[in-house]
Order: structure tokens, then sequence, then C-alpha cells
RNA sequence: GGGUCGUUAGCUCAAUCGGUAGAGCAGUUGACUUUUAAUCAAUUGGUUCGGGGUUCGAGUCCCCGACGGCCUACCA
């Protein structure tokens, strides 16, 4: 038992619930139960009771939980329980449990797990509640609640310790379950259209599908490096060459780059592939997929950010060229005839901040970036991207210099990406190699090798999640997403 | 990485010009058999993030460090 680096006060705190817990042994009781009676959950209990019945003919229950409030009044108590539905108010009578019951029953603490079997009524501040005929403590703790009335707010506690946050903080409880309501209902609409789920792997020795910086391991068995994945598509479209014609995986990538209120490291990315289509067919999964999440996990169609702006998910969908995007933000009618050197020029009036030596598409992208991106609040289809954006799409038809993709952005932020997909393999290759070129990157050969076998013409989306439960709960921040987001260890 | 703000009791927060570190909740003791942040009375609890400096005297001023928030940079 490490006690040294607790204080004094603290250590006060918990010796008297040690004490506590020893009384309880004394008396031949077990404070750390193995199990407990839950016949019927808070909301379940409160839902069985009937306003016809008069109190003698309600149903009996036992409900389980955390208590969380705790109002001795002499020789009856109110307390409040706390499970996975929700909170269900028990009533205690020393008349009703027995002399010596009621006082071990007073000796609770806040925080602490029972059971408690009883009746259902209803108090003359009409709330149904639990008249217990008994009791049990299921599990004692040694360390107190946060505060009942504010709750816990130090933010390096609600990441170090959310356990605590889920249990004082109902907002951040509700939208923990949103979250994995979404991912529930996102597995759904796949498989309802036939989609594959797969899993593949997350230790790579190149890292591709992306351009960012990867984790580095080791794995010992082949002694040779590997580095964490920064995306999934490299490997999903070996499973369209595979013949698996409709396939998506739901999974962590890591990125090893700056957080911020909209990175996050490691992140939840689902890619979804489907031969015979292209991005336009994209356009009408993502839609559709979103007014699904609308419908089953969220129950409406207009979400509100945090600042209060208003969200219309279901007509407020629109679609722009990214061309036509940029001439506007720029005032500037023949952008994309400027030199590089006319365009930093422009971009420095507007006071955008660009790095000279980027090269000229990077430039537009800044642009893009940094004046265009965070004022598309309602869904746009950005098309027509620069095909040097993204080597994995194939070339518009019409525009050689743009590429078959959308940018879905939402709430000033992209959410998906989809393309049409590449799969003339000497192009791609081609590619590859250009960009190998101009950074140190290798050439994944293997994937090549894997599109000179024939991959079906297909469209491909990605969606990053947490932004998407972002958008979806109103979240301000990246990490109100991430149950245990990445925090500098403690010392010792 | 840079800028900036912050760190006081278990939790939420005060502390005037540099002058005795406080409140509410939680805890402890007592009263109370329909309470709702229960109420009433009494009471315990402090390395003021750590280290150094200035000063008769530092939670407060200065320096260094740790940790965190926000902004910014990097980032397909």
């Amino acid at each position: 038992m490490s006690t040294e680096e607790q204080t004094v006060s603290d250590n006060q705190l918990r010796q008297v619930r040690i004490e506590k817990l020893n009384t309880l042994r004394e008396a031949g009781m077990d404070p750390f139960r193995a199990n407990a009676s839950q016949t019927h959950t808070s909301k379940e209990a409160i839902s069985l009771y009937q306003d016809e019945l008069p109190d003698e003919e309600q149903k009996t229950v036992s409900v389980a939980g955390r208590i969380v409030a705790f109002r001795v009044m002499g020789k009856a108590t109110f307390l409040k329980l706390f499970d996975r539905d929700g909170k269900i108010q028990c009533y205690v009578r020393r008349d009703e449990i027995g002399e010596e019951e009621y006082a071990r029953f007073k000796k609770l603490d806040l925080g602490d797990f029972i059971g408690v079997t009883g009746s259902l009524f209803r108090t003359k501040s009409e709330e149904i509640t639990v008249r217990a005929t008994s009791y049990v403590l299921v599990t004692k703790t040694l360390r107190p609640l946060p505060e009942k009335w504010h709750g816990l707010s130090d933010e390096d506690q609600i990441y170090r310790q959310r356990y605590l946050d889920l249990i004082v903080n109902e907002e951040s409880r509700n939208r923990f379950a949103l979250r994995s309501k979404i991912i529930q209902e996102i597995r759904k609409f796949l498989w309802q259209r036939d989609f594959m789920e797969v899993e593949t792997p997350v230790l790579q020795s190149i890292p591709g599908g992306a351009s960012a910086r990867p984790f580095n391991t080791h794995m010992n068995a082949l002694s040779c490096d590997f580095t964490l994945r920064i995306a999934l598509e490299l490997y999903l479209k070996r499973l369209l060459v595979g013949g698996v014609e409709r396939v998506f995986e739901l999974g962590r990538v890591f990125r090893n780059e700056g957080v911020s209120r909209r990175h996050n490291p490691e992140f939840t990315m689902l890619e979804v592939y489907q031969a015979y289509t292209d991005f336009r067919g994209m356009m009408e999964l993502v839609k559709s997929l979103i007014l699904h999440l609308c419908q089953e996990a969220l129950g409406t169609t207009t979400v509100l950010r945090y600042d209060g702006t208003e969200i219309d998910l279901a007509n407020g969908w629109s679609e722009r060229r990214y061309k036509d995007l940029i001439i506007e933000a720029t005032e500037c009618p023949d952008w994309f005839e400027l030199s590089k050197e006319e365009k930093l020029k422009k971009t420095t009036e507007m006071g955008i901040e660009v790095d000279p030596e980027l090269e000229d598409f990077e430039v537009t992208n800044n642009v893009f970036e940094k004046r265009i991106e965070p004022t598309l609040i309602q869904p746009t289809f950005v098309t027509h991207l620069p095909r040097q954006l993204i080597p994995l799409a194939k070339l518009s038809p019409e525009d050689e210099t743009t590429v078959e993709v959308f940018e879905l952005c939402i709430n000033g932020q992209e959410i998906a990406p989809a393309y049409s997909e590449q799969n003339d393999p000497l192009a791609q290759r081609k590619m590859f190699e250009e960009q190998a070129g101009e950074e140190i990157q290798k050439v994944d050969n293997d994937f090549l090798d894997a599109l000179e076998h024939g991959m079906p013409p297909s469209g491909g989306m990605g969606i990053g999640i947490d932004r998407l439960v972002i958008l979806l709960t109103g979240a301000a921040n990246i990490r109100e997403t991430i149950l245990f987001p990445p925090i500098r260890p403690t010392e010792g």
C-alpha cells in the first residue's frame, strides 16, 4: 500500500474508511462481495411503477449501484443509487430493516456500492422510490467522490481520472454513450449494404495511404523495425484486388504529430471501399450514412456547435469546386494563372503566413485550409481538388489538373475525403515515385504489385470518427470525445 | 517548438497595498421516520505545485523548474 504521496488530510479521510471496513470484517461481513442481485436497472424499476395501484401491490425490485447522495434523517434515510441507466432513490427505515442493521447502514459512505431490495412507492414530492426491506454492502470505497454540486472541473484530472468524470458529469457520460451508439450504427448501416468488416495490420513496415510521421517500434520475432499504421487504405485496396467488393475497417491509426483541439496522435478512422462505383457513389453513401446516424443515434438532423451555431444535416448540403472557392476567397479571378511569387504576395496581403519554400499548389492549399475550410459549417462537398494533393485518386476526365474526389467539410473541418480510386498501376507507380523523390518516403512495391493484378474501379471514403463525434455531440474539443487522451505521465 | 494564462483543504473556490491562510461541499460528533444541493449545532483537515531569492515579514514580488489550459506552429 503506497501512502507516502498522499497528504495528511487525504490519509485521514481514507483512514476513517479503512477503519469502517475493518469493523465490518470483524462483524463477519465481506466489504468486497463477489456478486450482488440486480433484477432491474434504475430506469427499468421506475418504469414498473403503476400509478393506479396502491403501495402494497407495487412490484418488488433489487437495484444495485453506487451511492451518490445520502440523506440521513434520524430513523429514516433517503439515498440515491447510480447505475448504468441513471439514478434511483431508495428509502430505508430503521423499523423496517432492524435496529442493528440500521446502525451499520448509517456508517455507509458516499461512493460505496450497495444493493437494495424493496417495493416501489411514490414519495410526497412525487419521486418514485424503492422502500427497502433489506440492503447489502457490495463494495466499500476508500476515497471520497468529487464535490456533489460543482462536480469535477480540473481538466487535467478529468483526463487522468476519467472514471471520476463519468461518475459526476452526466454530460460527459452521455457523450461517450453517444459515441458508442454512433459506432454501432455505422456498422449496422454498412452491414445492411453488404459490406464486410475486416482487420488489417496495425504494424506495418512501410506506412502508406497518407503522408504523416509514423510512430516507430520493433518486432523482436522478425528482428526488424515496424511503424504503426497512419491509414488503412493500402491494405483495404489489396482486398479489392482479392475480390472483396465491399469492405470496411473501423480502427485506430497513429500519426506522430501535433496535438490540438482537432488532432490527437491516435484516432479512429473508418475507411470504406466499394467496387463498381466512384466518388459520386461515395457522395450518396456518406450522405446516407450521416442521415442514418442522425435518425438512429441522435434522433434529430440538426446539431448545435459548441458556440451555438446550428448545422442542418438534412437540407444544408451543397457542392462546390475547389477552384471556385479559391477564386472567391482570394477575390482574384485569374488566381490559377498567377506565378507562385504573385500568389505569395496575395496571401501575404490577405494576412496568411505561407512558407515561401512551399510548392505552388501548397500555397493555394494554404488559402483553402486557413480561409475556406473554417467557413464551411454546413455540409459541403468540395470537388475537383488539384491532382498533386491526392496521389491515390483518378484524374478528372474534364480537367486533368484535378482529381475525381470530394472532401466533405462540416463544422469548419474536413470530415470525410472520398476518391474514385486510382487503379492504373503504372500511373500509380509514377505518382509514388515522384513523391518519394520529394520526400523521404519508401515506395510500397508490394501494393503496386497487387494493383498490377487488377483492382476493379472503386470508390473509397474515409471518415475521422473522432471529428464526426465532435460534430454530432457538439463537443468543443477532440479530447472530449476520447475517453483516455494521451497525457504526460506523472512522476514516480 | 513559440506565446500566454494558470496550479491554495479530498472537491469547488476566496484571501484588499507584501501583514494571523478562509468558505461551501465531503469527513467526524450530536439532533431529526417523506428528504431532493435536506436542515440545525459543534468540529477535524494546509509542503498555498517544487526549488532558490528579495524582505522584519511572501499564497501575494523576482528567478529557475514541473504539470496543465488556451492561442499559435508543425501536420495531405
